[in-house]
DNA sequence: ATGAAAGCGCTAACAC
DNA sequence: GTGTTAGCGCTTTCAT
């Protein structure tokens, strides 16, 4: 059962391994080769089980058909979503997906990227952790094309697939305001992460543009280390004054209605909410909440098949798109819907 | 910034390329080459930048240090978990991981597994599905090592990482029954899968063992392709009697549980739950539900570190690690505590 | 202590 | 129409 090599079966035949090739990879009519020895060849190839060595082809071409997916954690669903995005799609065009998580840590991220174009990949998705320069130099030092999904990096000019982060908090901060909140709390991470500050800048906009004032209090940027604590120690902080809560994602607003479930007044269910980033959980809340869906899915897509253009190199140019979100309010009238 | 070569650095130095090679994969000593040969050619590598080429790599030693993984679906939240531990695992290993989502398709799990046989892949971690037998002869076939999770495949003699599926299922329907369900209803996936099986078969023990009876019409085995409807179906069928549902899986409890809380009525307030996996949702619930975790991490974990064992030969013998879960009642108190 | 040379399996430019 | 040849970049055996 050992390894069937294109000379194996070219001896068999008495002929050329050359020939072997041409037929096998589909070029035998431009090569104008007769149809028996098409014929002969496919059939022992068959017969033999022939399976082309593909890193000897891979060291040949130059070309490994394996494509990098760097995310921040894969066990998070939007990224998980967006993985099995990029997998389909990959798949379809015959790809296949090598995958790391950089646990939003530069240097993870950059040991990652190493090790993948070690592997000599033909091309990176990835979603840029904080100072996420470095890295993505490495990538373009390498002349190895990528693609940015989720945030963009300032100074970095490539293909970018986005959101509109800034228009979508703020119509769901304008509807909470529209319900009747005065006092939106909002709570965000701390970490120079574009998409990040846009969703703050959308609700300062939605506030700007109803001619409201927003109280420093009102808001709070927290570390990735210490969020459990720091969202419950927040909320324990505005519950007096806020009447609505904006999260910045799902992480975070997880984290906030499990606090105010566990807080044994019924106070919540008469707060509202708004957040970025759909999760399962909140499908099944008795309370409202306004979310902001993201369309993983189209993202992956999309970021897989920019990716192909520039490794194919059909010259496009580098394309930024943003695609849009959508906001719904679930409640028990959606539930039963 | 074109890619350096071991001769590149070899002609700089006026060495052979073999000393380059020796040296910069840690076998100078044992070559007694000198020291002051071994400084310099580290030198040039670094100031050059000198990575090796895998594929070549790889071409000349047969080893890609890349493993494959293979689940029913990245998306979703049990493999997404298990994809992290195994991909932390691995990069700790110094491997990388190429992932692929199966659908619970035999034919896809065949065309995953052949691209990643010709990936060159020096082990594959893969759940098996139903009638997996034939691509895991695939597999067998190409002498490369594997490892089973989640679900064994008869008369597959391999690694096999999972968990006691009939006991934990016996224990938690026992508890249902302890709290004084009568009628419990059970809803599974129709596939030949062994450990929803065995979830089955804890559901007819846990009864056997009290002495109770189970009317036929008290369970049910879905399909995958119809699960929604037919869960809501099989619900309208028997809420008439049943006191107490206890679920095979999380996706199969999220649909119901949805669905009991888009019944106008109130009731489901008062059913009593239990279901196999995790899931976040559930912790946001106010009804109680009886959980059964498995052990995800520990999973991922364990099966990459038996599969590296079979790949660096260390002569195990294939091991069956049957991992044990947790059962515990999710409420408003755990909540809190 | 160091180097020459073979060859892993494949592709592609160039014969014939 | 088909074959020859020359590598891709690396490791490894065997000389020296």
């Amino acid at each position: 059962m050992k390894k069937v090599s294109l000379r194996d079966i070219a001896e068999e035949l008495g002929v050329s391994k050359t020939l072997v090739s041409l037929v096998l990879n589909g070029k035998a009519k431009e090569n104008r080769i007769s149809q028996e020895v098409i014929d002969k060849v496919k059939k022992v190839a068959k017969e033999k089980g022939y399976e082309p060595n593909q890193f000897a082809k891979a060291l040949r071409t130059g070309k490994s058909n394996t494509i990098g997916l760097i995310v921040a954690d894969i066990s998070n669903s939007f990224y998980s979503k967006m993985a099995r995005s990029v997998e389909d799609e990959a798949y379809n065009s015959n790809y296949t997906v090598l995958f790391g998580s950089s646990d939003e840590d530069p240097e993870k991220a950059e040991k990652l990227i190493k090790v993948m174009l070690d592997r000599q990949i033909d091309g990176l998705i990835i979603c840029p952790t904080v100072n996420g320069h470095r890295s993505i130099e490495l990538i373009a030092k390498h002349k190895v094309p990528y693609v940015l999904v989720d945030r963009p990096v300032t100074g970095i000019e490539s293909g970018f697939i986005g959101v509109n982060n800034l228009d979508a908090s703020c119509e769901a901060v304008s509807a909470l305001i529209r319900q009747g909140a005065k006092k939106i709390a909002h709570i965000n991470f701390y970490q120079e992460l574009s998409n990040m500050n846009d969703r703050f800048n959308g609700y300062v906009k939605a506030h700007r543009d109803m001619g409201m004032e927003i109280d420093n209090s009102l808001f709070r940027f927290i570390s990735n280390d210490r969020a459990i604590d720091e969202v419950h120690e927040f909320i324990d902080s505005v519950s007096n004054q806020a009447d609505a809560y904006f999260f910045a994602n799902n992480e975070i607003t997880l984290i906030a209605i499990k606090y105010f479930m566990q807080s044994d007044t019924d106070q919540h269910a008469n707060i509202k909410i708004a957040c970025f980033d759909d999760h399962e959980a909140f499908h099944l809340l008795s309370t409202n909440i306004g979310v902001i869906t993201q369309p993983v899915v189209e993202m992956g897509k999309k970021a897989l098949e920019l990716l192909l253009e520039k490794i194919e190199g059909n010259g496009v140019s580098d394309q930024n798109i943003t695609l849009v979100t959508e906001y719904r309010v679930l409640n028990q009238d959606t539930l039963k819907k």
